[in-house]
RNA sequence: GCCCGGGUGGCGGAAUUGGUAGACGCGUCGGACUCAAAAUCCGAUGGCAGCGAUGUCGUAGGGGUUCGAGUCCCCUCCCGGGUACCA
């Protein structure tokens, strides 16, 4: 009998396509190219999860259109599989990371392409690999060339748990971002990468990408930069000066005391006798204190007076030095000048201890707030009175510049990026340390491969893992012949996923990271998706390489990735929860906190919407109707493969588009893919009929002019769709030609072969099936994109909606050749039995006829 | 708190520059086929009133601009993401 059977036809394509490299990256540069990726996987322990053939969905289709479409597609694959779950595996088992990645590499790449996924498998790069990992220790050696990776004893975020420090990046909320463990500050030395020195172009040059807005605003924030001015205070008294940076330098005049970061470095000096004691406690508390409950205390200002006094510049008055950690050490210059007046932070401290506030901004006479951070004119601020902001900056940075006391500055939120880390699982560094000093190993050494150790941990003194090999640490200067020792650290998880997008390039090349002919083909990459996880981290930081790589001349073209996309999360299903508390269901309303609540789980015929809310049917209970983050815990995580075994690969990749569109958050619905696959089944009985023989429903005839339509506005919609990334509306626009095709008694070849080449790039593997069924002998994938003829769409007649007021009355139709004919159409809507029934008893006093759109007619009674 | 997104049927979601709100899919209801079920097919399906023609309300809430607003403007509420003493 013929039935579409996945299960049979996939295996098969897929081995079709690899056995004949179908994908393969064409190497002439002689058409248009198309560079499309993927942000690549972590390969875990529990395989893939319904979120990674999302994103890899939505480019599997471009990557197949784009290719029919007549470019030259780049679409590769690989595995950033350095990383902490294999090293943690290996700390409790004893089984080497290489051993569990290399398994999960196999099984990554079975469900991979299992899922039809048009990669060519003959670039994957795996950053472990140490012929990758060689050329990520080559770009370290360019930085530290360059003097952009430099070592630093400074505080640090030391999180005990993981037994390593993070990047800032890395830390949340004072918590680790891998697993939400307590991070604190404490000082190592550490190899540290000059992001900074590029802060300003890593900032301008977000402007020229077609990135979602939201991420790049969430670069601007990260880097932070902001304009003001530096001033110098001096210290009462004594021989020093106290540098503030402020972005209000206008408000000078309202300077009326200053705070230095506890650990600024003068607080030991200009300390007074009787001030010290409670000087030297305040800072003793602070440097004890984590991140995470510096943040915590930060509803009440705490401070204390260092008995020190120093000098407004502006006015020559004496003011008050204090310390408190609301000012922090690491930006600007760890201090500032408080200006309570125009200053939230300065207002709240000036009130808990009683200090002057003079406004320098003349609020509006119905501000009733503190301070005041709006524009308005200038007051007791001498020269600059009745300045606004703007003016009055300039004017009091060109005194501050005149009189030697300050000048203009910028200040960064970004700071250099933590780049070492203290686990085994990583890429070595290429340093070796002769005298105390660290030293590049020579070029011709690379790669530094990681030495086999007997135990995954710390060493009990702290040192990293890679400590433990004795042997591999010791060696000796090439150059000098001098003892070395070898850096013990290795990178971020970061580093490899740096660059890999250029290593697809070429993955083979040895003569640098990047064939330079190739780079200049292929680059930028012009369709990168990935979750929006990765807006800052990864992103920046990949930016950031891309830069110094651009400097170096190894790359092309300043920015790697043209246009930057995000898939949404999927959700679990839809979860209906009653709360139970002391054995009594209670309104979801009412529950608030964990103590005596049980959840219920209902079914969603135990539900009913009422008003705003879902209650228990037939009652008044409210219960909640959420879908939540798939979690092992809950319990509602969606296997791949299991959907694959149910309904096939092209169903799931087909209902994960058409769920909607793919930057959206959206709940899984079983039902819905039970939905997508009824549309293939539909398709396969249109293709082959639904008798007890497969037998071929298609026919020589030439198409009736209505087929050419349904065909074309197929064409038309697809294409624009997939241009559009709207693969959801396009894949509504198939199943729409499929519900017409549906009634015709056989499907003209004609219209066939294009649908198929439509449905292709959603659907590979029936598309193929049919296709070769249709009697073509090889794959569809370099056929041509069908084009659609303006010719086809052309209706003979056009449908007006009739308004009377704003208000439909009627619909009629109107011949094609006097669709725009104000008069024709006028006449023909007046006509119609609802319009006049409208229009008894007033006066038309405006007509507005939009040409193919609508009949508007304006009335009034009388 | 601040900065971005976003609120459309029972559900996921459609809707060119402002021009018939609810495409497509799910669910539900009714029917056909069947001994029966599944699968499939046909029909209906925003609420309210009405046998019906039709009317009326309706895109989170309130106001405005317009012949006409889901779409533009102002205010409020709710949800999601980011960020948090960055001077």
């Amino acid at each position: 009998m013929s039935i579409y059977k996945p299960s049979e036809i996939e295996p098969r394509w897929q081995k079709y396509w690899l056995e004949k490299k179908t994908f393969k990256t064409p190497e002439n540069h002689d058409r248009p190219k198309y560079y499309i990726l993927d942000m690549f996987p972590y390969p875990s322990g529990s395989g893939l999860h319904v979120g990674h053939p999302e994103g890899y969905t939505a480019t599997d289709i471009l990557a197949r259109y784009k290719r029919m479409m007549g470019y030259n597609v780049l679409h590769p694959i690989g595995w950033d599989a350095f990383g902490l779950p294999a090293e943690q595996y290996a700390v409790k088992t004893g089984t080497h990371p290489r051993i569990t990645t290399e398994k999960n590499i196999i099984r990554f790449r079975e469900q991979l392409q299992m899922l039809g996924f048009s990669y060519d498998w003959d670039r994957e790069v795996d950053t472990t690999d140490p012929n990758y990992y060689k050329w990520t220790q080559w770009i370290f050696l360019k930085l530290f060339e360059m003097g952009l990776a430099y070592e630093d004893e400074q505080p640090v975020n030391w999180c005990p748990e993981l037994g390593t420090v993070l990047a800032n990046e890395e830390v949340i909320d004072g918590k680790s971002e891998v697993g939400g463990y307590p991070v604190v500050r404490r000082p190592m030395r550490q190899w540290v990468l000059k992001i900074t020195a590029y802060a300003d172009r890593l900032l301008e040059d977000l402007d020229g990408l077609e990135w979602p807005e939201s991420t790049k605003e969430m670069q601007r924030n990260w880097i932070g930069k902001s304009i003001g001015a530096e001033i110098d205070f001096q210290v009462h008294q004594h021989d020093e000066k106290i540098r503030v940076f402020t972005t209000r330098p206008d408000t000078i005049f309202g300077a009326t005391y200053m705070v230095l970061a506890p650990e600024h470095h003068l607080v030991e000096q200009i300390t007074t006798a009787e001030q010290k004691a409670a000087v030297e406690a305040y800072r003793e508390k602070a440097a004890q204190k984590s991140d995470l409950e510096r943040q915590e205390l930060t509803k009440e200002k705490t401070g204390v007076f260092t008995g020190a006094y120093a000098i407004n510049p502006a006015n020559n008055k004496a003011i008050q030095i204090w310390i408190a950690d609301y000012v922090l050490a690491h930006y600007g210059t760890g201090a500032i000048m408080a200006v309570p007046g125009e200053d939230e932070r300065d207002w709240e401290f000036a009130e808990m201890f009683d200090l002057p506030i003079v406004r320098t901004v003349q609020p509006p006479d119905d501000f009733e707030g503190k301070a005041y951070t709006e524009d308005g004119p200038s007051i007791n601020s001498d020269f600059l009175n009745g300045l606004h902001i703007t003016e009055a900056k300039q004017k009091i940075i060109e005194w501050l510049e005149k009189n030697g006391v300050g000048s203009k500055s910028v200040n960064y939120k970004l700071r250099d990026w933590l780049f070492s880390r203290q686990r085994y699982w990583g890429e070595p560094f290429p340093i070796i340390h002769v005298d105390g000093k660290p030293k590049a190993v020579p070029e011709s050494e690379l790669p530094v491969t990681l030495p086999e150790v007997d135990d995954f941990q710390p060493t009990k003194t702290g040192e990293p893992p890679l400590a433990r090999a004795a042997e591999w640490i010791e060696t000796t200067d090439p150059e000098t012949g001098k003892k070395a020792l070898r850096e013990t650290n290795t990178m971020p998880q970061w580093a490899g996923s740096c660059w890999y997008y250029l290593r697809y390039i070429s993955p083979d090349f040895d003569g640098g990271p990047v064939d330079k002919g190739e780079e200049k083909y292929w680059m930028p990459v012009d369709l990168y998706v990935g979750g929006s996880e990765h807006s800052v981290l990864h992103l920046l930081y990949a930016r950031f390489w891309h830069k110094v790589l651009y400097d170096c001349g190894v790359v092309s073209t300043k920015e790697p990735f043209q246009k930057l996309v995000h898939q949404g999360m999927i959700l679990g299903e839809v979860e209906y929860t009653a709360y139970e508390k002391d054995g009594k269901i209670i309104s979801a309303e009412q529950a608030d906190g964990d103590e005596g609540l049980k959840r219920v789980p209902l079914a969603e015929s135990d539900v009913e919407k009422k008003g705003e809310r879902f209650v228990m049917k037939g009652t008044e209970i409210v219960v909640d109707a959420r879908a939540h983050k798939m979690s092992k815990s809950r319990g509602n995580v969606i296997n791949p493969d299991d959907v694959v075994k149910k309904y096939g690969a092209d169903s799931l990749r087909l209902y994960e588009m058409f769920m909607g569109p793919l930057e959206q958050v959206k709940p899984w619905s079983t039902k819905g893919v039970e939905g997508v696959n009824r549309f293939l089944n539909r398709t396969w009985r249109l293709f082959f009929g639904d008798g007890e023989e497969e037998r071929l429903n298609v026919s020589e005839d030439e198409p009736t002019r209505d087929q050419f339509r349904v065909l074309h506005e197929a064409i038309k919609k697809v294409t624009d769709d997939i241009d559009g990334m709207r693969f959801n509306t396009g894949i509504s626009a198939l199943m729409i030609f499929v519900n017409e095709a549906n009634q015709w008694k056989s499907v003209p070849r004609a219209v066939a072969d294009p649908f198929v080449l439509l449905l292709s790039p959603f659907a590979p593997h029936i598309a193929e099936e049919i296709w070769n069924k249709l009697g073509h002998k090889e794959s569809l994938a370099y056929e041509e994109w069908p084009q659609y003829s303006e010719e086809y769409l052309k209706s003979d007649i056009v449908e007006y909606p009739v308004q009377v007021n704003g208000k439909v009355r009627a619909n009629i139709e109107v011949p094609a050749d006097q669709a725009k004919n104000k008069d024709f159409v006028l006449g023909l809507a007046k006509q119609q039995k609802n319009v006049q029934k409208h229009l008894d008893g007033t006066t038309i006093i405006k007509e507005i006829f939009v040409p193919g759109r609508i009949v508007n007619l304006v009335v009034k009674p009388g």
